[in-house]
DNA sequence: AGCCTTTGACCAGCG
DNA sequence: TCGCTGGTCAAAGGC
């Protein structure tokens, strides 16, 4: 892809150094939970996005999102100045904000594993009231999937051992090892056949090598498999505040032609249009970069009719500036790709999670084309709305935050800020769709998406990504709603990590009903 | 020479 | 029909 695409920026070619607090992951499929896979991990921005879909995150009924394994490591090698080990970000996730450290340089090995110990002890003497130690792991283990294999792996939550005990790096391998024991075990979901976008496949496949390589050399290596042996949904959403991922994703495999550039209403950055280069390939992508180089967004469209290039010349040139700039991991990309690798890559998390959430696979999975409630897009509906074909959409949103609330009221637009409707989708399982806002003041990164629970339509999760950069522009009293969305908002960021941890918690047992249980308790609590 | 990016112009959909 | 907008084309130039 273009050259520029991979130029980088001194800025953002280092590799981030920080996390912030991610939103959580909420696997959530009512149904597809039985057979999907899900990993839920901490806080988001980063790990959030990743697992979530995304920007439109999902919520608890059922989305089926998958994070690129590199997408994990752009989460966890994140943009600011918050940088967190792995284990702190598990720890992050499961400590009360109090103890949640908000912003942490990397530390020495040892001094990590100390302080791993410290965290993990902290998870198990300062966790959540009401979440009780026989909550899930994080990282749910697929039905059928032996979940002691994975937590028999060298300690992904084993005290003194895994992240809480490993270099980052390690940490990250052993998510990737996770990540394939359950692409493993997906090869025997009979329900996981299908139609998944290659573009979602490549765009991953090329965030998931280093930890492919790098888990092998630790466990198990990923089987290879076939497209058809799994599936996901049709698409997913990755947010990845991460540069380094962002390359990566730039470099996924294919070779691409840049054939546009628009600035386009609404975003603040303007939009690239690629084309893959292979002949007859109808793949395009769109990508969104800020000003500093870093992708806010990338949106696969079509299905790649040819295998990645395997020669990929431009897979040298452009691969990761950022990466140069951390050794461990221009190591953790050093490794190459073999034909075999790739087509095993092709078991990405996407696959392997199933995620849907771009908003073109909504919309044509809903089949609703529904106006916006407060500002309508007609534009952006007949564009992105209107294609059928997968897509996967990668964002990086500044500042995410998480608000989980609950409401008996249907008026879930009523917190004061103005919110444009640009998706909705019909998640199996629940009977209620979910839909996907984001605010239509210029320049402002923020979405919600906002989620019935298949069991009570009363019941009502709104998820905040982002932070608004600017006022609320509609006062509004009306509703409860409004003062708790506007005041979570608001809460410190120890607060929202509080509420990224136990949002994840209360997604790790993939049960929406328990899940919705657990986030009246914690309205409760935060109120 | 080939492939790429850049960028202004053009096209199509929608209200 | 007009204006707005996103998507695409294609000429020019660079590597």
């Amino acid at each position: 892809m273009a050259q520029n695409e991979h130029s980088t920026p001194p800025a953002s070619a280092a590799v981030p150094s920080v996390l912030e607090p991610s939103k959580s992951t909420v696997p959530s499929s009512s149904s597809s939970l039985s057979s999907l896979p899900t990993i839920t991990l901490p806080p988001r921005s980063s790990f959030d996005t990743v697992f979530n879909g995304g920007g439109s995150g999902p919520g608890l009924a059922g989305l089926d999102f998958s994070p690129g394994p590199m997408t994990l490591v752009s989460s966890f090698f994140s943009d600011t100045d918050d940088c967190r080990s792995f284990s702190q970000l598990l720890a992050g996730a499961m400590a009360p904000s109090a103890d949640i450290p908000s912003r942490r340089l990397p530390r020495a090995p040892e001094e990590s594993n100390s302080r791993a110990r410290d965290d993990d002890f902290r998870f198990a003497q300062n966790r959540p009231p009401g979440l009780a130690m026989s909550q899930p792991p994080i990282f749910a283990v697929p039905p059928g999937t032996s979940s002691a294999g994975l937590l028999d792996s060298p300690g992904l939550f084993s005290p003194g051992q895994g992240p809480f005990g490993m270099s980052q790096q390690q940490a990250l391998a052993q998510v990737a090892s996770q990540i394939a024991q359950i692409h493993s075990h997906l090869r025997t979901q009979s329900d996981y056949s299908s139609s998944l976008s290659t573009a979602t496949t490549t765009s991953l496949s090329t965030q998931l090598r280093p930890f492919t390589a790098d888990t092998t050399a630790h466990q198990q290596a990923p089987p290879s498999i076939p497209d058809s042996d799994v599936a996901v949904n049709e698409s997913s959403v990755v947010s990845q505040p991460c540069s380094f991922v962002v390359d990566n994703v730039a470099e996924d495999g294919y070779n691409w032609r840049k054939y546009g550039q628009k600035q386009v209403k609404g975003s603040e950055f303007p939009r690239s249009y690629y084309k893959c280069t292979h002949p007859n390939c109808p793949v395009k992508k769109k990508v969104e970069r800020s000003l500093d180089g870093q992708i806010t967004e990338i949106i696969y469209k079509g299905q790649h009719n040819h295998q990645p290039p395997q020669n990929n010349k431009r897979g040298k040139d452009t691969g990761n500036s950022n990466i140069q700039g951390n050794p461990g991991l221009a190591s953790m990309a050093a490794y190459s790709m073999s034909k075999k690798d790739r087509e095993s890559s092709q078991a990405t998390p996407e696959h392997l999670f199933g995620t849907s959430d771009s908003e073109e696979v909504r919309d044509a999975e809903t089949g609703v084309d529904e106006k916006d409630e407060d500002e309508p897009d007609p534009k952006r509906r007949s564009t992105e709305f209107k294609v059928s074909e997968p897509a996967i959409s990668h964002r990086t949103l500044a500042e995410p935050r998480i608000v989980v609330q609950t409401t008996s009221e249907v008026d879930l637009l009523d917190d004061g800020y103005r919110w444009r409707k640009y998706g909705q989708k019909v998640v199996k399982g629940n009977p209620y769709p979910r839909s996907y806002y984001k605010c239509t003041t210029p320049g402002c990164n923020v979405r919600k998406h906002v989620e019935r629970a298949s069991t009570d339509p009363k019941a009502v999760i709104t998820t905040y990504e982002g932070k608004h950069n600017h006022d609320v522009p509609i006062a509004k009293t009306s509703s409860h709603n409004t003062v708790k969305n506007v005041a979570s908002q608001q809460k410190p960021n120890n607060a929202v990590a509080e509420e990224h941890a136990l949002t994840n918690m209360m997604n790790l047992g993939n049960n929406n009903q328990q899940s919705i249980a657990h986030l009246r308790l914690k309205e409760e609590q935060i109120a």
